[in-house]
DNA sequence: CTTGACCCCGGAGCGGCTCCAGGGTTTCCA
DNA sequence: TGGAAACCCTGGAGCCGCTCCGGGGTCAAG
């Protein structure tokens, strides 16, 4: 199998299958005596579980831990739950967030009806006012009455 | 005011400044004699405008575009909820992704009990199981009642 | 003999930082 | 007065997971 046969056979780009190569995710193919790489049918299979884990948005990192689980299955698979469940971790972490992002963006938007003028526009009039230190529409706690800290400590990420 | 103090005053990493600054949204502040970077109240306004735009996760694309409204504001506003729109789109579009990641992966974790090796490790087994073609607890849509389809064109994003 | 479909490689680019090396300056304290 | 600590400067590399590019080789069909 040529690397156009196997990116077809999985849907992979042909740079992404190269790139795990050399990122050491799939083991480096024979090859034929022009050069090309000629894969086997484990290649495939490899490649399937990589994008699956890849679908489960897992870091290559993780997925070259639990590759090295299927290579040595006689070691303790404490470490592959955890591994899972930061995983799961990160994603629910990043849900929370995105969540709150959503009713921001949503207050936000909510500030601004038909066209006018940017000068009067409510989500700009929001932005600068929040920047001044006033309280904005979209940062505001209910469930507290308070508006957020923004300012101060605060992690790039939202 | 010096880098530090704006650094401290707004909660903003001091590299992160000067990325800013490179990337054309903060505008170059003057110097003093020796050379250091010396803002005036405006920076700080501005700063704090762009990390409220970050923390609402806008691309720095967007802030410059904000940026401009602010400088022009007799422009129309009607870009301004196009951009606000479009940021509400990502995140929501980010949102149901992750739902359904978190789902899959839920089904995966809920393989694995408690310890034993990894080659009866109901996690592994899934993800190798599935490599193979066959069905697997994370990728089935309980609404058709359908393995989802994993081979195929596929986007590298989950 | 050319066209087109493949394949190879190394390196750059994306976003949004973050960190580093290698320097200069200022400030405080003994 | 000396020396350490705390600042500041610059340019460049590194992170992730690809994606694209340039410049070239290979091979079959027309
Ligand atoms: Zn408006
Ligand atoms: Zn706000
Ligand atoms: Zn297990
Ligand atoms: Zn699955």
């Amino acid at each position: 199998m040529r690397i156009g046969d196997l990116a077809k056979a999985t849907g992979v780009d042909i740079e992404t299958i190269r790139y795990y190569e050399k990122a050491g995710l799939l083991p480096e193919p024979g090859r034929e005596a022009n050069g090309y790489r000629a894969y086997q049918q484990a290649h495939l299979e490899r490649l399937a579980f990589i994008r699956h884990c890849r679908a489960l948005d897992m870091p290559l990192e993780s997925i070259r831990r639990l590759l090295d689980f299927v290579a040595h299955p006689e070691a303790e698979c404490g470490d592959i739950n955890r591994l899972i469940d930061e995983q799961l971790a990160r994603v629910q972490a990043r849900l929370n967030s995105l969540r709150a992002l959503e009713s921001q963006l949503a207050a936000l938007r909510a500030q601004c009806g038909e066209n006018h003028s940017a000068r009067e526009c409510g989500i700009l009039h929001e932005l600068v006012a929040a920047a001044h230190g006033e309280a904005c529409a979209c940062h505001f706690d209910a469930k507290s009455g308070s508006h957020y800290l923004l300012m101060g400590k605060q992690k790039n990420r939202p």
